[in-house]
Order: structure tokens, then C-alpha cells, then sequence
DNA sequence: CTTGACCCTGTAGTTAGGTGCAGGCTTATG
DNA sequence: CATAAGCCTGCACCTAACTACAGGGTCAAG
């Protein structure tokens, strides 16, 4: 044991992660997860930042980010000379998205609260709450009106 | 024309909420949309909830709920007697997830504006700003020790 | 009374994101 | 040295969530 400088193998960093060891393998090819360095008989070895990758790949998955969208902000890193523009347009994009996917989890919280709160006294409301509070246009919504 | 009372057909419906005409067809059979009142001829008629619902399920998608967990969500409506308990825990327990979706989502929104902030004055970091903000342990984080 | 636009049901195919497995090395242990 | 655990590659298979299609009705317009 130990016989390698740092790092662990597949089945380790799998365990850490709480992912299949294919996945891990998956991932790679997709391009997802740097190939990581191999030991001499090639087997391979991970560093902690790849446990980090894979934690926020399944996070941002739990958010509703496709793999694709993933790959996109992970590459959102410190941008060279001309590419920073680009990264720029990027972030700010994805900057609003977060921003509205953040308002439609508000408003089903709050909704949530809403409907706690009606179970601990008597009162109940005559429809579902949590539908009701995700009923607006299509994010940018325009001001108050369109109500029927 | 307008020969019905009101509501609209599979089609119609379908555009309003810009999703395929299949697709709602699938809801239905899943049960996350319930079945509609049909015109003498079998065709479908839908009203104004179909189009919330369906907005609902396309929204919680994208905030990363599986159909499963949405048809949940959708049932949490005014608790009737003995059933106030278990909808009242099923809701805290949405709540808590929904709102650690949120904290997640807010670190990624603070990384990205300093990523952007720090694309507007020359300053670029050395390593990818959003990974680091979702490097936490999962959910409940004891302190911050773990850190190797 | 036919043509075209919709609608119906039932069933088969597709895509994204994995997951499993065969066939074959490597290495520690009894 | 055999045997088992753990790794490798390549390829086949699986589940969730659609999406398409065949085969057939409805009905307004020409």
C-alpha cells in the first residue's frame, strides 16, 4: 500500500464520489473528466480534483444542467487575452439562467411554506399551491398583467 | 369554430405550452396530467389548468426533479384530515431539498459573478472558479474540517 | 363526395446518461 | 504457482423521457 506518490485508483475515487466505476469512464470519454495521469502498468490514478469535478458534475445535474451544459461552465475558467469576451458572454449567460431557475425554486419554496403552514392550523386553500406558483410566462415575465 | 363551451384541443394545447402533441399524450398516461373531458367525437378537450401543469412539470424538469418527484410535488394540495401529517412531511422534505437547490444554485451565481467581475479588470484567477464553489461535502457539511 | 387538416389508439423507435460484461493483464497472498 | 481482487479495453445493454408512425375515424371546404 501507499507505494504511489499521491492519488487513488478507479474504485476508490468511485467510492469517495458515490458514482459507478463506469461512470467514471463514461465521464472521461466524454470529455468530461481530464484523462488522469496512469501508473506504470497503467492503471489509473485520480488527484482530489478530480473528486471535485465529479461532485459538481452531479450537483449541477441535480440542478437541471444537461452534461453538455456542464462541460460548458466548467470550462468558464480564467480567461487569455482574446478568449476573455467570449468567457465573458458566456458566464453572463449562464448567469441568468441560474438567476431564474433560483426565482422558480423562491417561489416553490415559498409556496411550500405556504402549505406547512396551512397543515398546522385548520385552514386549507382550495387548490394546489405549488402548481399556482410557477404559473407565469416564460421567465422574463412582462411586469403583472396576463392574469385571467 | 368555437363550437365548445371552452378549452382547447391536443394541438392547440400543445403549442401554448411548446411541447410536442406525443408528449402530452405521455403525460396523461403517466398520470401526471390528468385525463381531459373529450368532445362527442373522443377528441380531447383541455382547459387552462392543463396548460399550468404542464408548464409546472417542464419548469420542476428544469430545476432537476424527475417526472416521479413532480407528480409528487403536484399532489401536495390541501391535506384532508388524517392525511394533514404525511402531506405536511412530504412538503418539509421537499422544502429542505429545494432549498439546498437553492444554496447550491447561489454559490454558482457568486463564482460566476466574480468570474465575469474579473473578467472586467485584467485579474485572472488560476484555477476554475465554479468548481471550487460547489466543493463541499454533500449537503449537511460537518464544519469545515476534510480538507486534506 | 373527396380531399386535407386534425384527432384517436397502440406500438415501436430514439436520445441522454449511464451500467454490465467478456476477455484479458497485474499483483499480493496462501 | 494458483487464485482472487482489482484494473484494463471494447462493446452491448438498460432506464427515463420522450417522439414517430401505422392504421383508422371526423368534419369543414371545395
Amino acid at each position: 500500500m501507499q507505494a504511489y506518490a499521491d492519488g487513488v485508483r478507479t474504485s476508490e475515487l468511485a467510492t469517495q464520489a458515490g458514482v459507478n466505476i463506469e461512470t467514471l469512464r463514461y465521464y472521461e470519454r466524454r470529455g468530461l473528466l481530464p484523462p488522469p495521469e496512469r501508473e506504470k502498468n497503467g492503471y489509473r490514478r485520480y488527484t482530489s480534483a478530480a473528486l471535485d469535478r465529479i461532485r459538481f458534475i452531479k450537483r449541477a445535474q441535480g440542478l437541471g444542467f444537461s452534461l453538455e451544459e456542464i462541460e460548458e461552465l466548467m470550462q468558464l475558467g480564467p480567461a487569455k487575452g482574446r478568449q476573455r469576451q467570449r468567457v465573458r458572454r458566456l458566464a453572463e449567460q449562464k448567469l441568468t439562467t441560474i438567476e431564474s431557475k433560483i426565482d422558480e425554486l423562491e417561489n416553490m419554496r415559498a409556496a411550500l411554506r405556504r402549505l406547512v403552514a396551512s397543515c398546522e392550523h385548520g385552514a386549507a386553500e382550495a387548490v394546489c399551491p405549488i402548481i399556482e406558483a410557477l404559473t407565469g410566462q416564460t421567465a422574463h415575465a412582462e411586469g403583472c398583467a396576463g392574469r385571467k
